[in-house]
DNA sequence: TATGAATGAGCCTTCATTCAT
DNA sequence: CATGAATGAAGGCTCATTCAT
């Protein structure tokens, strides 16, 4: 039905270039500026006019670049973990031996705390948020996924004798728990650089699963 | 009520003949279109996207085309009541007896229902909507006009001695409701005709009301 | 996990006959208000705030009698249908002779004309918003068995010899037709009577459907 | 903050020793209930009629035992807060040397885990909402003295030899940090005792800060 | 003419809280 | 103390229309 009247000549060309990278380029803006109010407020605490008020926009344009409220946490969860579980997934295929692996994953998760801040802020506190709502169960597999890549690589580790761990569930979430928590004192711009926080606390979690 | 048709006599300055030509013919499309979609869904439930998609326009280009949402809805009345009432009021100022007057108003009804379809059912169901609105008082004394028409016919038929009706009003009413009754199954390409569609309910009609 | 403080002695009380009969009457006023407006402005059409000015309610103190809007639509829609389905059904498994079946059932429908006034027209006029939307479709189904029961006693007609039917849904279509369509005109307090109303309708659409 | 707990001064005017035991008692369990809640869904996305629900209280009798929704929430972090601070403020008068003090605190950290779970559950995930509130001074400053202690007992190891800390304030925080983000998966009733868990957590920080 | 970003009024609904009984 | 009807502010979202490009 769409389309009926578009004359042939015209039929092909859609939006521009030009049009279509603006309209990209104010949705990221869009974005980012959900992702820190998110990130200070809280998702449910935030109302359509603080997006409003961090946007510049008005009621109407603001809905132009989303279909709705939760359409933007589900992005903000694409942005930090897209690229960490590809991250994560290529440490896993690549042939390191277990320590060096879990360290890698060390760096790859200081990696998200360094470009991905207030994303990692939201993704930690609205976890509740996106555990008690249907609509984002993509969300909540993404988060299983990235603790499956890492459990296999823990068990590999206690398959070719390197860790010794008794509960490899628990050791992933101690894991990530440290890097996780980190998101509470760790600035981007800090005195720490993101490399130095993976390693101190690939370390501290090395020294800990290590066979003896 | 912007931006109505061009005149006529408008068409000799700016615009070509052609591309006046073709801005007519857009018009009709949307117009078109939009009398289908009225059909379907309602004016009111009928949204500018649904519009846009059932025309293939787009936003701005659709509004190149109407003034606005109500034009549409006025001007699809215009395209159905005109014919019907200038066929209906040739039919009063001829000489004929009443009984044949009468017929040929079911006639005229019915050839209503065979090419104006849609804009038949927008009618019938948008009563109210416009019944509601200031806007349409235009609309609303084409619709008196229809029913004054018939009724002088009848009282005529009541003069001359053909008829013998208690409540003229409401014969009017009751042969209206018949044959605006009758979209709700009459396919302009079904099993009955127009024709046949407006004899049969002539029949019936004149039956209830010619002196015995 | 409800009423867990709630005293032993207090358990079985639930609200008292008289706060529960309060709230009835109340919801009954609601209904009827809204019933109303719906019938004389359309349900689309009809805002929360028309609601809340026919009831003298405000916006929250509404909402304690109603769970949405939609659940208002459709509880009319019951107390339509309902009896009238249940006398026609009644009507079916009587051992009433063809037409007297069909004469009966014209009361039935006059009966629902002149009882339920209001709730007809909601429901003649918004057929097209209960038709497209999915949540409906209970509704949908009542209106399905009205037209089935009547089937059933149209065929039973044709099967006993009484009647001759070229195409019996379209006779139910129309017998439901001229009923409906009196909603425009009848009024319970007018000078028809609905057993004059059924009387003629049945008399008429008898007299069409009777084998000669 | 009206309606505070009755002091006991006034309970021997009025109601009686009994009434009034069961008023407290009442109010325990609606706190307790609204703990558990708030610690499941979150402060914000717990509505009135969730703590009806699962208080088994209606919509009045509730409001009999709090002021309000934000008065539970402030009234859960005191019974948090109060034992805790205590705790901790009777090891920093105690004579210990710097590493007991510091497993002490470790100790009375893990006790609040394990004695006020869904206290500290909520504890955690609410602080941005205490954070953004003026209303919540007084919950900040109950944090800000828990900090204060920690951090002066950490410089009082520093101050005589125990410790070599770069950042104290970034100590206490992981100290803190380590204990709070176990309320993850610590449970009262798990595999591992609230004793251990503040042995090996206090092993760790210790290894990390004493002096080599 | 055509585009689509932007506007802003207005809609339905939720919810903490109050209060007459 | 208890009830539950009522309040009304506020929230998320829709949509007809305008306008700079």
């Amino acid at each position: 039905m769409a389309r009926k009247l578009k004359s042939p000549a015209m039929a092909d060309r859609g939006p521009t270039q030009r049009s279509r990278a603006r309209y990209d380029s104010r949705r990221e803006e869009v974005l980012v500026a959900a992702t820190r109010v998110f990130a200070d407020k809280g998702y449910d605490a935030t109302t359509i006019d603080d997006l409003i008020e961090a946007t510049g926009l008005q009621r109407g344009g603001l809905y132009h670049y989303m279909a709705n409220k939760a359409e933007l946490l589900a992005e903000i969860h694409h942005r930090l973990m897209k690229p960490l579980l590809a991250e994560v997934e290529q440490i896993d295929v690549e042939p390191h031996d277990s320590p060096t692996a879990v360290r890698l994953v060390g760096h790859a998760l200081a990696h998200s705390l360094r470009d991905y801040n207030d994303e990692m802020i939201v993704f930690l506190h609205e976890w509740r948020t996106i555990r008690n709502n249907p609509e984002w169960e993509e969300i909540r597999q993404m988060r299983r996924d990235l603790e499956h890549v890492i459990e296999r690589i823990l068990r590999r580790g206690v398959a070719d004798g390197s860790f010794e761990i008794a509960d490899v569930r628990l050791a992933v979430l101690g894991l990530l728990g440290m890097f996780n928590h980190a998101h509470q004192w760790f600035r981007p711009d800090g005195r720490m650089s993101a490399e130095e926080l993976a390693d101190n606390f690939a370390d501290i979690f090395l020294a800990g699963v290590t066979r003896r």
